[in-house]
RNA sequence: GUGUUCGUAGCUCAGCUGGAUAGAGCAACGGCCUUCUAAGCCGUGGGUCGGGGGUUCGAAUCCCUUCGAGCACACCA
């Protein structure tokens, strides 16, 4: 389905051609002047210096084209030479019953749907969730269902730190603490018991004591290298116990996940691609790609435009062993070979953007991927406390998610019983509904790239621009859905008529920006557009609300066009927030 | 040092490929519930868009310069 400014653009395109002008000038645009018109087309000044002519004189022109036009109600041609135009309300109720017969409301299919990756969350095993990976995830799985919502196939993937040093710390530190432990025998040929040697609880004390200790006694870390070594060349005990650090932490992790609503298609992690690392390795020399330099072996990515210095990006570190870059690159490999993957979306913290920029360099100039793949690397910002400074808890550790989320559900589970009268159960589970729509529209309400203030009453204040606000319109109009039918109507959809007020043509006008919308989000990857989009559809609403009596309409006729209209917000509105990726109760 | 992102109301942020009087929310103040959920709606006050140049009929937006802040610059991830 067109867009429906391409609509309107396309008659306004129609109307410069007939006065004499080219049609490119015609493109017309939402009003920034609400309180003059609803839709502007600002080429009568474009042109005026290629026609040599005053910019109102050619505005007049278009205008007298367009007198009778089943798209304008109105166009007016305004000092110095502004199209100010006014669409018929007939227009408008066409477009949107024809929204509403399709199924994305709009949005067209691609023309060739390709295979998208996001590779987002990137938590290492035992290691707590903090706030720092609530971005990833929150942000990461809305791209993912923007993506899909598109027409293209995602696939989600985790991507855990599993492999490498911090492996090899938790192993020695536990030989120090239970060196009884069978897994430590070097001859054991026996079963491995099933039962973990730790709780998530140990294993979270154990990572930072360790990583603390290889710090200061260099005894310690060669052990833990040694370890680490160990574990990579397949030692049976090594596996059988790192095995249970990754059961241990990722069923602690999924806990989570879960109660975020962020759900990952493949579990992977650095460990999956172990072993196709030395064919990565020798494809980049037979290549011609690596040499050594400095001892380590890199591909140059430096490229003529460059205006910096774009080191080279390292393959192996001068000591042989793997880095970051090594199995990133093996997993592109990998991700090519099994999903054929046309767009690769990372989301890390922009810190890393050099970082990745030499990734995806070396692995399109190494041409491990083929040269139509889309990297993209999207960098988000800091999560910062009230002070600008990266969130801390009241006594300045860092902030567990899984407190932060039990924190704002409490503060929800209050403020939702001094509201209202509601059985235990209800209330926290509407509780964990709003919480998790503070949290989420918190951030995704903010650019990604952007450093953001994560400010807990403020997110839980609820008032104005925040998730809770948008759920409680979409309950305000469940409400009344539900309260038509209950005084045994039924819901007809197709009753859309022509609208008679402003609020409601401002509504209207609203919905119809969906697609457009949709499309600019997926295209920059961009969640926020969403955010900002169904503030202005629930202001839309509420502000029609308050002025328009529905249930008690005399007009049945009219009557069923609200409603019918009711449902065409509501509907969009569920989609939103679902692509943001949280839901609506059905009362709070 | 090099590069990069950013600087918009007291606070937190929008502002699309340049367009008319720079917008929201919070906070402050004032209205609106016998009527579909007041977690709402309406209104008031608050701005040299960091500074200075330039391009343009027209700049918060594009270019240059300057000040300030963050971040990154091969064996960490």
């Amino acid at each position: 389905m067109k867009k429906i400014l391409d609509l309107i653009s396309e008659e306004m395109a129609l109307a410069f051609e007939k006065a004499g002008y080219k049609k490119e000038l015609g493109r017309v645009t939402v009003s920034n002047r609400p309180d003059l018109c609803e839709y502007q087309c600002n080429g009568a000044m474009a042109g005026a210096k290629e026609y040599k002519k005053a910019p109102i004189m050619i505005a007049n022109s278009v205008a007298e084209e367009l007198k009778d036009s089943p798209v304008f109600e109105s166009v007016e041609a305004v000092m110095p030479g502004f199209l100010n135009c006014k669409v018929r309300p007939s227009f408008l109720t066409a477009y949107i019953q024809g929204m509403r017969k399709e199924e994305k409301f709009g949005v067209e299919e691609p023309k060739e749907p390709y295979t998208i990756m996001v590779d987002y969350g990137g938590p290492n095993v035992a290691k707590p969730l903090h706030v720092g990976h609530l971005r990833s995830a929150v942000i990461g799985e809305s791209v993912k269902r923007i993506c899909r919502y598109m027409g293209y196939p995602t696939i989600g993937d985790i991507h855990l730190g599993d492999w490498g040093l911090q492996m090899g710390l938790i192993i020695a530190e536990l030989r120090e603490r239970k060196p009884e432990l069978v897994y430590f025998e070097e001859d054991y040929q026996g079963e491995y018991p099933k039962e973990a040697p730790f709780t998530i609880g140990e294993l979270e004390e154990i990572y930072p004591t360790a990583s603390g200790k290889s710090k200061v006694d260099s005894v310690f870390k060669e052990k833990a290298m040694e370890d680490t070594f160990k574990l990579q060349s397949g030692v049976r005990g090594h596996r059988a116990l790192w095995d249970h650090i990754i059961a241990v932490s990722v069923s602690d992790m999924k806990k989570i996940y879960d109660d975020l609503q962020v759900e990952f298609d493949l579990w992977k992690g650095e460990s999956d691609v172990h072993d196709l690392i030395p064919e990565m390795v020798s494809y980049m020399k037979d290549g011609g790609y690596a040499y050594i330099s400095e001892g380590a072996l890199v591909v140059d990515v430096k490229e003529e435009t460059d205006t910096k210095e774009v080191p080279p990006c390292m393959i192996l570190k001068s000591d042989g062993a793997s880095l970051y870059n090594t199995t990133d690159l093996a997993t592109i490999m990998e991700r090519t070979r099994e999903y054929h993957p046309e767009r690769l979306i990372y989301l890390t913290d922009k810190r890393q953007e050099l970082y990745f920029e030499q990734v995806f360099r070396c692995a399109r100039k190494t041409k491990l991927v083929k040269e139509n793949t889309q990297l993209i690397h999207i960098g988000f910002g800091t999560v910062n406390g009230k002070d600008g400074k990266p969130f801390k808890t009241r006594e300045g550790g860092v902030m567990r998610l899984e407190r932060l989320i039990s924190e704002i559900k409490e503060e929800m589970y209050q403020k939702i019983i001094s509201n209202r009268e509601v059985e235990e159960e209800e209330a926290r589970n509407t509780a964990a509904m709003v919480a998790l729509a503070a949290i989420k529209y918190g951030d995704l309400s903010n650019q990604a790239s952007k450093d953001y203030v994560f400010d807990v009453e403020r997110f839980t204040s609820f008032e104005g621009d925040t998730g809770p606000y948008i759920l409680y319109t979409i309950v305000r109009i469940k409400s009344i859905l539900n309260k038509y039918v209950s005084q045994g109507n039924t819901v007809a959809e197709d009753a859309l008529s022509d609208v008679s007020s402003e609020s409601e043509k401002n509504l209207v006008m609203e919905l119809a920006k969906f697609n457009t919308m949709m499309e600019s989000a997926y295209e920059e990857t961009a969640p926020h557009k969403i955010c900002a989009y169904i503030y202005d559809l629930a202001n839309a609403f509420n502000k029609f609300y308050h002025e328009t009596k529905i249930l008690t309409e005399e007009s049945e006729e009219k009557k069923a066009g609200y409603i019918a209209l009711l449902k065409l917000c509501c509907d969009i509105l569920l989609t939103c927030i679902d692509l943001l990726g949280f839901n609506a109760p059905e009362r709070m």
